[in-house]
DNA sequence: TCTAAGATGATGTCCCAT
DNA sequence: ATGGGACATCATCTTAGA
C-alpha cells in the first residue's frame, strides 16, 4: 500500500483489514504535502524544524550547511560549534562517540566561551572529580562550580550530603578513608557502615532492613538514604511460612532517577538478564494503585523495580505515575520547548482575577471528568456577598473545590474548569490534538485524563534517540490518543513502525490523524483490542518486521486509581486486568524475538 | 439512543501534636 | 510510637433532556 507520493500505511480493525482511505487522498488530504522518502530511505531522515528539540531562539534550519547529524546534536541542546568539534575529531558516522566527546567537553568546560554553550537542558554532566564509568558520578550539576571553592575534603562532604547522605556519615567515611578516597568509595563506605548498624537494630526483631534486602536483591552499590534518588524499598517478614511478599514505596519527592537541569546523582541499577532487551519496553500505570498492585507489576516484568515520578517537575500539573521499564537511564534530555511549571507562566490570563489567597502554584493531577456548572456558580455567589478575601470559611470551600477540581479564575468571583485544549497544553500535545474527528467533549476529557504527559514520558524515552538513529520499530499497546508517539515524534526519534492497539474509536482516529498531519513517513498499523494479539498473530508481526525495538503502553487504571468509588479492585479487575494482556504480549515478543535472532 | 450533568467515598500518605 | 486531621486521586453510576 503505497500511494503516489510514498506514503505507507495500513489499518488493521479487528481481524478485518481496513484500508487506510487517506492514502488514495479520499479524506481531502490532497493539499498535504507528503514526505517523498519512502520508508526504505527514512534512516537518515532530517526531522522537521518542528520535531528537532531545538532551544527556543536558537532554530535548527535543516538547510544546506548543516547536516542532520549537527540537528539531531543541536536537537539535544549542544551548541553547533561544540557539535562540529566533536564530529570533527571523531568523525560523522560513530554518533556514540560524538556524543561522548560532547559531553566531555560539557565537563571539562575549561573556558567561559565553553560554559556559555553548554546545554541549558542537558539533564546529565559527569563530575569533574571522578572517572566516567564511576556510577555515582553522574551527576547533574549545571552549577556544580558552586562547591569549587571549597577545599577538596569540604568539597567531597558537600557532594555526600547533597547525595543524601547523613552529614554524621559522611564525615565519618571520610575520616575513615582518608581525604584521598573517591566519592564512590567514601559512599561505599558509609553504605557499609549503615547497612552494619542496621543489622545491629534488627538483630532478634522480626524484620529485616530494608537496606539489606536492597543489597541482597540489587546487588549493586547503592546512594543509601538518597533524598533525590528513587530508592524502592523492600521489607520481608521472616515469620512469614509463606513466600514472603515485598513493598514498595515511592522516594520523596517523587522524582524517579533523574530530573532535567536537577543536581541529582544516578543511582546505577542493575535489572535481571531476563529484562535486557531487546526489545526496550515502557510500561506505565498510576502510581497510587492498592497496595501490591506494583509489587506485582514487577513481578512480572522481570523483577524491575518501578520509576515513580511525578509530572509536576515537567509542567504545571501533578501527575504522579510509575514507571516499569528496561530503557537506559544515563544522559536522558528534555524535549524543547521546556513547558512552565506554574499556573501563571501557562495560562497568564487567569492571574487578573487569580486571589492573593489562592496559593496553588500547580494544577492537581488532570482527571477525566470536570466540575458541574452548578459548583462554579455556587462558588460564585459564596464570594459575591463578600470583600476581598472572604471569611475563612469561605475561603476554605472555595479553595477545597478548586483543588479538587482544578479550577482556575477567568473573571471577578469566578472560576471555571479547564478548558480540553488547556489539557492538551499541560499534558504536552499539540493544540488540537484531540478536538474535531467526532470527538465529543466528554470524549476529549476522558481520553486527556487517560493519557501519558508527553515531556515526562519522553525525558524517559530520550535516551533512544542515540540508540536507533534510523528510527525505531514501536508496539504501541493501549496507545490512547498517541501520547508514546507524540514523545516520540517532539524528540525527532524517526518512527519506521508503529503498531497500535487502541480499542477507542475515536482514539484511533486522533493517532492517525496526527500521523498523517505531521507527515509520519513511517507505517502505522492499528488494532482495536490487544487480545487480538495471539501468538500466532505476533510471531506474523515479529517476522514482518524482524522485531520491535520498544514495547511500550500504560494499561487502564480504573480499577486501581483512588477516584473510583466503584470499582477499585487491584488488578483483578476488569480494565486493569488487561495488564497481564501487556505483559503477555511482550514476553512474546520477547521470545519470538529471541527465537528468530 | 446519546450526551452531559450531578451525586457518589474509600484508601492511602503525610504531617503534626501528643 | 501513635492517633487524628488534611489532603489527593488516569472514575462510575444515575438521571434528565435532547
Amino acid at each position: 500500500m503505497v500511494n503516489s507520493k510514498g506514503y505507507i500505511g495500513e489499518i488493521f480493525a479487528s481481524n478485518r483489514e481496513i484500508r487506510n482511505d487517506w492514502t488514495n487522498g479520499s479524506e481531502g488530504n490532497e493539499d498535504f504535502e507528503w514526505d517523498s522518502d519512502d520508508e526504505a530511505t527514512t534512516g537518515d531522515v532530517v526531522p522537521s524544524s518542528e520535531s528537532l528539540a531545538c532551544p527556543p531562539g536558537e532554530g535548527c534550519e535543516t538547510g544546506p550547511s548543516r547536516s542532520a547529524m549537527v540537528c539531531h546534536f543541536m536537537g539535544m541542546g549542544f551548541s553547533e560549534d561544540m557539535i562540529m568539534k566533536a564530529i570533527k575529531e571523531n568523525g560523522e558516522e560513530n554518533s556514540e562517540a560524538i556524543l561522548e566527546a560532547l559531553l566531555t567537553y560539557m565537563s571539562i568546560g575549561t573556558s567561559p566561551s565553553e560554559y556559555d554553550s553548554i546545554p541549558r537542558d542537558l539533564s546529565v554532566l559527569s563530575n569533574k572529580d571522578e572517572a566516567h564509568d564511576n556510577p555515582y558520578d553522574r551527576v547533574a550539576s549545571v552549577d556544580e562550580e558552586l562547591f569549587e571553592d571549597f577545599p577538596a575534603e569540604d568539597r567531597k562532604l558537600l557532594i555526600l550530603v547533597e547525595m543524601g547522605f547523613p552529614t554524621n556519615d559522611a564525615s565519618a567515611a571520610i575520616a575513615r578513608c582518608g581525604p584521598n578516597a573517591s566519592i564512590l568509595e567514601l559512599a561505599d563506605s558509609i553504605h557499609a557502615a549503615q547497612l552494619a548498624n542496621k543489622l545491629d537494630d534488627n538483630l532478634g526483631v522480626s524484620t529485616v532492613s530494608s537496606l539489606v534486602e536492597d543489597e541482597r536483591q540489587s546487588n549493586c552499590p547503592r546512594g543509601a538514604e538518597s533524598r533525590f534518588a528513587e530508592v524502592t524499598r523492600s521489607k520481608r517478614r521472616c515469620t512469614s511460612t509463606e513466600d514472603e511478599d515485598s513493598v514498595i514505596s515511592f522516594s520523596k519527592p517523587m522524582v524517579g532517577f533523574s530530573l532535567p537541569n536537577q543536581r541529582m546523582y544516578m543511582v546505577p541499577r542493575k535489572i535481571s538478564e531476563a529484562a535486557i532487551g531487546p526489545p526496550y519496553f515502557y510500561y506505565e500505570n498510576v502510581a497510587l494503585a492498592p497496595k501490591g498492585v506494583w509489587e506485582t507489576m514487577s513481578r512480572f516484568l522481570y523483577d524491575i523495580k518501578p520509576e515513580f515520578v511525578d509530572s509536576k517537575y515537567f509542567c504545571a500539573a501533578v501527575r504522579k505515575r510509575g514507571y516499569i521499564h528496561n530503557l537506559p537511564i544515563h544522559n536522558r534530555f528534555p524535549v524543547l520547548p521546556i513547558p512552565p511549571r506554574t499556573i501563571h507562566e501557562v495560562f497568564p490570563a487567569t492571574k487578573k482575577w487569580w486571589p492573593s489567597w489562592d496559593l496553588r502554584k500547580q494544577f492537581n493531577c488532570l482527571l477525566t471528568c470536570i466540575s458541574s456548572s452548578r459548583l462554579t456558580e455556587r462558588i460564585r455567589r459564596e464570594l459575591v456577598q463578600y470583600d476581598d478575601p472572604p471569611p475563612l470559611q469561605v475561603r476554605q470551600f472555595v479553595l477545597n473545590e478548586c483543588r479538587r477540581w482544578n479550577l482556575i479564575w477567568v473573571g471577578q468571583h469566578k472560576v471555571a474548569p479547564l478548558e480540553p485544549d488547556e489539557l492538551e497544553i499541560l499534558l504536552g500535545y499539540p493544540r488540537n490534538h484531540t478536538r474535531g474527528g467526532g470527538m465529543s467533549r466528554t470524549e476529549r476529557y476522558r481520553s486527556l485524563g487517560n493519557s501519558f504527559q508527553v515531556d515526562t514520558v519522553a525525558y524517559h524515552l530520550s535516551t533512544l534517540k542515540n540508540l536507533f538513529p534510523d528510527g525505531l520499530k514501536v508496539l504501541s499497546l493501549f496507545s490512547g490518543i498517541g501520547g508514546a508517539e507524540v514523545a516520540l515524534h517532539r524528540l525527532g526519534v524517526h518512527m519506521k513502525v508503529v503498531v497500535s492497539v487502541e480499542i477507542s474509536k475515536v482514539n484511533r482516529d486522533i493517532l492517525r490523524s496526527w500521523w498523517q498531519e505531521t507527515g509520519q513517513s513511517g507505517m502505522l498499523i492499528q488494532f482495536v483490542d490487544v487480545q487480538e494479539l495471539n501468538p500466532h498473530k505476533m510471531e506474523h508481526l515479529v517476522n514482518r518486521f524482524g522485531g520491535f525495538d520498544l514495547v511500550i503502553g500504560g494499561s487502564p487504571c480504573n480499577n486501581l486509581t483512588g477516584s473510583n468509588r466503584y470499582t477499585r479492585i487491584g488488578l483483578e479487575g476488569i480494565h486493569s486486568s488487561l495488564f497481564f494482556d501487556y505483559w503477555r504480549i511482550l514476553d512474546l515478543v520477547k521470545c519470538l524475538m529471541g527465537r528468530t535472532s
